[in-house]
DNA sequence: CTGAAAGCGCTTACAG
DNA sequence: CTGAAAGCGCTTACAG
């Protein structure tokens, strides 16, 4: 056998035509059952497999899916957003399981967004993550409608919004993880993030914090909030300095992140002041070091395996032009230690290190 | 324009031939600056891409790569291996400044190993993460190399192998970490993970930690070595559990990876023991976590940026038929507190989060 | 149920 | 430097 077996060799052997032997492989129900089945018995006595390309090429599509992860230019080239690391997993095995293939790429958020993808052919949709500014992101995501490309992207969920999103539900997440802190007897809450349209996201979780204040009769100080457009720990760390320059008093920060968190806890344990005795923190995302963070993060979850799974689904219905709607999941708080109340540490740690494992 | 734009459009505009325009578009020295200059703008205004299933077909490859993530089918469905997950950082990158696309899917141990993905077409070559027990692995390996499919792995690098491995030193790694543990006074240290050919990677792990041990006079306790195969927290507690049943009294404990450190670093709490105090630990991967766990673990890290870089460029080579060599990458020890010593706390989980995030 | 034939959109010898 | 033509390996109307 030279090279790899086509079709026609599998038909030669079987006694048939080439056109046969595609229908049986495809499983077109004009082939008879035992004409099937000594087809695929050839094939895969020959070890044969459908050229992809051909395939592709014949029937202008390429079964495949692409993941489009968004990072800032300035940041260091070997950086991976975790929380969207996290749902590589369920994005992954959701496109397996209908039959997909998943190209992966690492954009610039500057660059062209690659509708190249599917004007190739090389794959029928796209999943954006991460877009970073979002009034600019708007405008790409604007274009790439009006190009028709097929595309779902995580974020807000928000009516007006360009294309198809899926995200969880901020408000309610800001909400409740405020609730939480108003019943521990904190009233002074900063909020770190950026409340604005340039960051729907954290603009919606400070939303729900601030509903949370008003429905228990604490007012919303402006000067407790703090801007931070982007998820690192240096800009929570640089937040509470800020905050502290303000002269702001407040015995309680609520980062729009969990990485945001985690800088945040670390000035504030640089000004002496302990965590959660002197000030709660909590964070937002529940990434794999959050459980791990001194003391444990409390945080947010945002239901990664669902949000991978809704992705997939939400993209091939556009694919396959059936009706499709941006969909948001919700939110769960999980306590740990850094709340001031002794959360389930063991189990929690637990199921934390399950996933990140 | 009614569908996409093909070279026949662009050939039509600018009244050349559709192979001259295929010519420009690919570079071919055979056009004129000036036919190619002209080409080059139509395409661009008519947003034309070439059809990269009509290339592949035609060139006979196709320009991309599969990244394979086996993992154990007894786990959970949601869990990647933090240490694989951060090579994809620099895969990706590394494929992308060759031109290639990636492709990726979690493969279950148990099945066919997917030369499919080379058979059909869908990518010119594997990168192979994670094999489970090797002794099985090996045969799947020699079967690949039969086949003649090109492919790379991360693992153990040592003569007789099949195919082409990248790997960290990790004899250079256990040997390093040990003497560090015994620089410190610690005499009797136990060795988790499995030390036979089914896990080559800790066996080497474990060769090194005795060739330190014999180095200073210390003499080897078989019974201070528990098998554990896989690297999860669970095994890790049950190996110190194990030990402890035996009756082994030691001051130390190397785990051939981080997840089994953090999980008898919990086993040892648990038993009312300090760490470091009463027992070191030490851990092997430098995952993200590692630096939160408390305390913070010493561990041994493998440059995951440096490997994603080699294994692509390795599999390049196999692809282009130049000569490809395994290849073993530095390993370093990172000195956080569980090993007894303060270390640079702060820099390193600075760098830490760096990395995860 | 099966076969002959057209055609998906390129790339690349071949001829000029 | 350019064009006409073959062909990569399939899928799918079309005809039987």
């Amino acid at each position: 056998m030279k090279g790899k077996p086509t079709s026609f060799d599998i038909a030669y052997q079987a006694g048939v035509s080439q056109s046969t032997v595609s229908r049986a492989l495809r499983g077109s129900p004009l082939v008879s059952a035992e004409t099937r089945k000594r087809i695929q018995a050839i094939a895969k006595q020959l070890n044969y497999k459908v050229d992809k390309n051909a395939s592709n090429l014949r029937r202008q599509h390429s079964v495949t899916l692409a993941l489009l992860l968004f990072e800032d230019a300035t940041s260091d080239a070997a950086l991976v957003n975790p929380f969207f690391l996290s749902m590589l997993g369920s994005i992954t095995r959701a496109c397996a399981r209908e039959g997909y293939d998943l190209l992966i790429s690492f954009q610039q958020l500057s660059d062209d967004w690659h509708a190249d993808f599917q004007d190739s052919h090389k794959a029928d949709g796209l999943i954006l993550l991460g877009y970073g500014d979002f009034e600019v992101a708007r405008h790409k995501l604007e274009k790439l409608v009006e190009q028709g490309t097929q595309f779902v992207y995580w974020g807000a969920v928000e009516p007006g919004q360009p294309g198809i999103s899926v995200g969880c539900d901020n408000v309610q997440g800001g909400r409740a993880v405020t609730e939480h802190l108003l019943s521990l007897g904190r009233r002074r809450i900063a909020f770190v993030g950026d409340a604005s349209p340039h960051c729907p996201e954290f603009f919606d979780r400070y939303r729900g914090h601030c509903e949370a204040l008003r429905a228990a009769g604490v007012p919303v100080v402006p000067a407790l909030q703090v801007e931070a457009m982007d998820s690192s720990e240096k800009l929570g760390h640089a937040a509470v300095r800020m905050l502290q320059e303000r002269g702001q008093k407040f015995d309680a920060v609520f980062a729009a992140s969990d990485l945001l968190a985690i800088g945040a806890m670390r000035a504030l344990e640089e000004s002496g002041l302990r965590v959660p005795e002197d000030v709660a923190v909590v964070g937002f995302d529940d990434i794999p070091v959050a459980a791990f963070a001194s003391p444990p993060l409390t945080t947010v979850q945002q239901d990664t395996r669902a949000a991978g799974e809704v992705l997939v689904q939400r993209l091939l219905q556009l694919i396959r032009g059936e009706p499709s709607e941006s969909t948001m999941l919700p939110a769960r708080v999980i306590v740990r230690r850094s709340c001031g109340q002794p959360g389930d540490t063991d189990a929690t740690r637990m199921a934390q290190l399950r996933r990140a494992s």
